[in-house]
RNA sequence: GGAGAGGUGUCCGAGUGGUCGAAGGAGCAGCACUGGAAAUGCUGUGUACCCCAUGGGUACCGAGGGUUCAAAUCCCUCCCUCUCCGCCA
């Protein structure tokens, strides 16, 4: 969410920032014309009851002393309902225009690119696309005919978009989630297991909700549970209306979860597969930390994110998104892509993001400045480290050889049991 | 699922209609004492918003609504936590 103050006293700023990224700058006017009445109605309103206050008290000492004071309750009576009155139309005031502060997204910070996904800037390039001196297979034939994933009986299950692991398939899903966790510990992260059923409230903390309420599984008609579409829903309410000691920061956190996504609409026959699916295995980073010091932990979570992927031998990419392509809570984002041969394209396996104080607003998320006492919002950084969706057509497609077998990872050798290759059964 | 208890400040905990933003204690900070520390004593210690802004005001005692001149305190609805019983993995 962003400040209202900010809107106020940097308009031209605010609604140059949303154009940047080619969101709509139309509700702006709105808000600070609500803003104007809801400054006025409190002036009223809280006039009238100092005037309350200070009445009743009086009465209270006049009765007490034995005098009537009939008049005077009448008069406090009409003064209650005009405040009755007033309270109610701010009341509306407020919530008119808190609907429309949560559905404006975050400002890009500043080096953000305008423009979409057309204007993101390549940073860094690993390694070199592999070449075959054999016809590469695509990642869904490759599955299919090594037996690690059963596309069809996972749409028995799950309808479209799900799919199973099996055998070696599953064990190297295992063994790269379990890569990821261990080096995450070794960089002294905490290890979160949170619930996957979460409450409307977190959504609208991470800046889901009220526009995205269509994207994720809702489970109850009423309370609104849904399924995590990421780690992230759940981390950045770990704190939700708390106050952390300065001390604390900066928190290193990372969670393992299935994501849960509608994806709703189509998607193209090229993304079938792996790619795009309703359920998919991810290991997500989140830092909350001081202002001073998101920067740092964006670079440092971008380094893990790359070390990961290096680690994996994979051929990859770094990106900076501009501004229209982050999503809504963000304020700068980078992604990490792979290259899948087969489609001849780079995909992306992590987003590394720095959400600045948006989400820390919008979950009232503040920390006390030991210097001055004070509190003030903390910044929330997230990055899948990393998503298995994307990764393993990679891996199988990267490191295919010509008897179709595929060589497994060095990293993963040993938490394959000492397997170094996987073959046909 | 049945029965009961309860949700108060950083924490514990008092408070059943008026002078309660809230006793008391713990913690924390500052000062005093000390060679230094402990102990002790004193002082201070919530958040947010608004304004005619070195000051003033309003709101907040789980959430929402109601009664009243006045609500932490009374009434209603909801949420959550705990204990016991039942059921299930």
């Amino acid at each position: 969410m962003l400040d209202i103050k900010l809107i106020r006293e940097n308009t031209e700023a605010v609604c140059k920032g949303l154009e940047s990224r080619g969101a709509d700058t139309g509700a702006i006017e709105k808000i600070l014309a609500l803003d104007v009445r809801r400054r006025e109605l409190l002036a009223q309103t809280e006039e009238l009851k100092s005037k309350r206050n200070t009445v009743s008290k009086e009465i209270g000492m006049r009765k007490k002393a034995g005098d009537d004071t009939t008049e005077i309750q009448a008069e406090m009576r009409a003064v209650g309902e005009k405040i009755a009155e007033l309270d109610k139309e701010l009341a509306d005031v407020e919530q008119e225009q808190r609907n429309l502060l949560l559905c404006l997204p975050n400002l890009p910070a500043p080096g953000v690119v305008p423009g979409g996904k057309e204007a993101n800037e390549v940073i860094s390039v690993y390694g070199e696309k592999p070449t075959f001196d054999f016809t590469p297979k695509n990642h869904v034939d490759l599955c299919t005919d090594l037996g690690l994933i059963d596309y069809e009986r996972g749409v028995k299950m799950g309808g479209n978009g799900f799919w199973l692991y099996q055998g070696d398939g599953a064990r190297l899903e295992w063994a790269l989630l379990t890569y990821f966790i261990q080096e995450h510990i070794k960089d002294g992260y905490t290890f979160i297991l949170p619930p996957h059923m979460l409450t409307y409230e977190c959504g609208l903390t991470a800046g889901q909700f009220p526009k995205f309420e269509e994207d994720v599984y809702r489970l109850t008609e009423e309370g609104f549970h849904f399924m995590l579409p990421t780690a992230e829903t759940a981390l950045i309410n770990m704190y939700r209306d708390e106050i952390l000691s300065e001390a604390d920061l900066p928190k290193r956190l990372f969670a393992y979860t299935p994501c849960y996504r509608r994806e709703a609409g189509t998607y193209r026959a090229s993304e079938r597969g792996m790619i795009r699916g309703h359920q998919f295995n991810k290991v997500e980073m989140f830092g909350y930390t001081k202002p001073e010091d998101s920067e740092a932990m964006l670079q440092e979570l971008i380094r893990k994110a790359c070390k990961l992927v290096e680690g994996l031998g994979i051929h990859h990419r770094l990106a900076k998104l501009a501004a229209g392509d982050c999503s809504a809570s963000m304020a700068t984002t980078y992604d990490v892509e792979l290259w899948l041969p087969s489609m001849n394209e780079y995909k992306e396996c992590s987003s590394v993001s720095n959400a600045m104080d948006y989400q820390a607003r919008r979950g009232n998320i503040r920390f006390r400045r030991e210097a001055t006492k004070k509190t003030e919002f903390v910044h929330t950084l997230n990055g899948s480290g990393l998503a298995t969706s994307r990764l393993m057509p990679a891996i199988v497609e990267q490191y295919q050889q010509a008897d179709g077998s595929i060589k497994i990872p060095d990293v993963l050798v040993p938490l394959m049991g000492g397997q170094t290759v996987i073959t046909k059964k």
